[in-house]
DNA sequence: TTGCATAATGGCAACGTTAACATTTGGGCG
DNA sequence: CGCCCAAATGTTAACGTTGCCATTATGCAA
């Protein structure tokens, strides 16, 4: 029994089925234009042979990869596990495959995004923002590839799908001011950040439109370390009765930097979080955060372009809101 | 200025320069053997008509994809991102593409992995497994496609790659024994997880090892919540000086509940975790814990892979053995 | 029996690319 | 001046699949 080396293709099949190529196809299809005996032994021939159609015949023929590629500038991020999530999950629904690229991000562009994705067998594409592309305003999208942008902002040639995240602290401060606060701190994070600076905006604006001017915020780097010293320091201001920090993590390490100057959560003092990622990693804390639903984002990127079919897609951009999440860590102040 | 619907082709291209399809196709290998003006003069004609290459065409007549297929029952999963920056990297050093697909758990075989894959444009597979598939034994991966499987179980047909679960166990046991602890007490996980079951093995056969008996454990869950009351209820043995903690979640609350107890860290009882995943969340917090390199772990798996380009590939088995971490929760006894 | 509609199947071409081979061109050298 | 070599370019065919159209069987009414 020497290897077979060459892939066997339906020629071979309708050699051993005795039928032509054509039947054989019209097998792999299913069309019921073949009488059910003729399928069967078409159908035990191509077990005998271990066939499976080709891929790259198939999409040659038919112009069409039935595949969405995703660039990322940078895998390891928070959220991209559930936005592949909903990548995979939209993908499957209607029949398509992800193909997944690490983008170089020197330059930082989408212009080198697409180009790496345009030698790949897709037929749309996805690119994960995280930064501010220095792209971005002149960015044209390759002729006949659609091209969703995970990002907050929006592009007058690409759909854009994001998390909304100025209405994610318009929630936690109006959900603060709702418990009696006369207003709400914050714990910002770096500046380069386009979706905590979006954040950074909604608190803001948020206390703006209540007529209440924001406080210093203290500026953050994501860390549960930089909250607690954060927490250290706001322990002292007296105006302090409620915080808002932009991760789940500085938000913790706020707590614990609060109560080691001997202030309570939430007696003395309410925090808030975003993220809703404390999970399982730390005990006996239910902390009051905004989660977001990756998944659907990831979701609805796919299937805008895994949906259109031919039709022509418009440009859309969509934002998803947050949920908060009451936890024990917010308290009724009066 | 009408919409081109119709893709451009090498055809095009050299039609436009005046050169045969060939030179088209030399031109964009690069081939020595084209004089630069010419070169120049198919490449103003490849800008002029936007041709990008098809990648069916491409692939059927090279029968190769440069593609590598991964398969994942559960996307969300510890590591799972740093696997995947692992495969994005070795697939990039060989001009590979990553495929990545969500295969429905029922039944969980490898089998239907496999079936998923086998008509995606891919020239290799691989496997992320979370538990035991029905049909380990007696799967047989799809003939030329090569298959590697992540998991710490050998395989007979297919190349596995894994951390070394067990090595971890020991590595701690004996850095713990080494400082002078009398025994090691171990916090495990659900007994459906194999990595989790190899952890505890290497706890048990360490101790055994070095003569210890080792001590009744105490079953988690995985969540901080369980850590917690595995900390509470050890900290009521006095023979209890040092835990090992199945993961870092369990081991952050299994020290914030040897501190509700009255028990400090590591004055009283050491105690060590596995993941390294508490990275920024926890404020104050040098867990001793072990770091595995799940990058790495990915990048064997598509080096395997992508690496090979045609030599018949040998099924190896490889596992990584983690880092311990020192922090500050392991103290010297006597 | 013939004619005709319908069901089942077959033949051919084309999708875009490139390996292998064929051809042309330009120079160097005897 | 003719020969040969190398560089540059062209021609052909094939990769596997499937849409289109042609052909052959089958059944049924006239």
């Amino acid at each position: 029994m020497a290897a077979v080396k060459k892939s066997v293709s339906v020629k071979d099949v309708a050699r051993l089925a005795g039928v032509s190529e054509q039947t054989v196809s019209r097998t792999v299809h299913d069309s019921p234009s073949v009488r059910p005996e003729t399928k069967e032994r078409v159908r035990a021939a191509m077990r005998e042979l271990g066939y499976r159609p080709n891929f790259a015949g198939r999409s040659l023929r038919r112009g069409k990869f039935k595949t969405v590629g995703v660039a990322m500038f940078n895998i390891t991020g928070t959220g991209n596990l559930d936005r592949m999530e909903g990548f995979a999950a939209a993908a499957d629904k209607h029949g398509y495959a992800i193909t997944l690229t690490k983008v170089d991000g020197h330059p930082y562009t989408l212009e080198s995004a697409s180009s790496r994705m345009s030698a790949l067998p897709v037929d749309g594409m996805v690119v994960i923002m995280n930064r501010m592309p220095a792209d971005f305003g002149t960015f044209e999208p390759l002729p006949g590839m659609q091209t969703v942008l995970v990002t907050m902002l929006e592009h007058p040639l690409c759909s854009t799908v994001d998390n909304d995240q100025f209405d994610c602290s318009r929630q936690v401060v109006e959900y603060l001011l709702g418990r009696g606060h006369k207003t709400v701190h914050f714990i910002s994070c770096p500046e380069r950040s386009l979706s905590g600076m979006r954040r950074e905006e909604g608190w803001r604006e948020t206390l703006r439109a209540h007529g209440i001017e924001p406080p210093q915020l203290v500026r953050g780097d994501w860390t549960a370390q930089s909250g607690y010293a954060a927490g250290q320091a706001l322990a002292d201001d007296p105006t302090c009765t409620a915080i808002y920090a932009s991760n789940d993590a500085m938000a913790y390490g706020c707590i614990r930097g609060l109560e080691s100057r001997g202030k309570h959560v939430p007696q003395d003092v309410s925090v808030v979080g975003v993220d809703d990622s404390l999970g399982d990693i730390v005990p006996d804390c239910r902390l009051t955060t905004v989660r977001f639903d990756n998944k659907r984002v990831g979701m609805w990127a796919v299937d805008k372009i895994a949906g259109a079919e031919g039709v022509e897609p418009g440009v859309e951009h969509m934002l998803f809101p947050g949920v908060l999440v009451e936890g024990d860590t917010v308290r009724d102040v009066r």
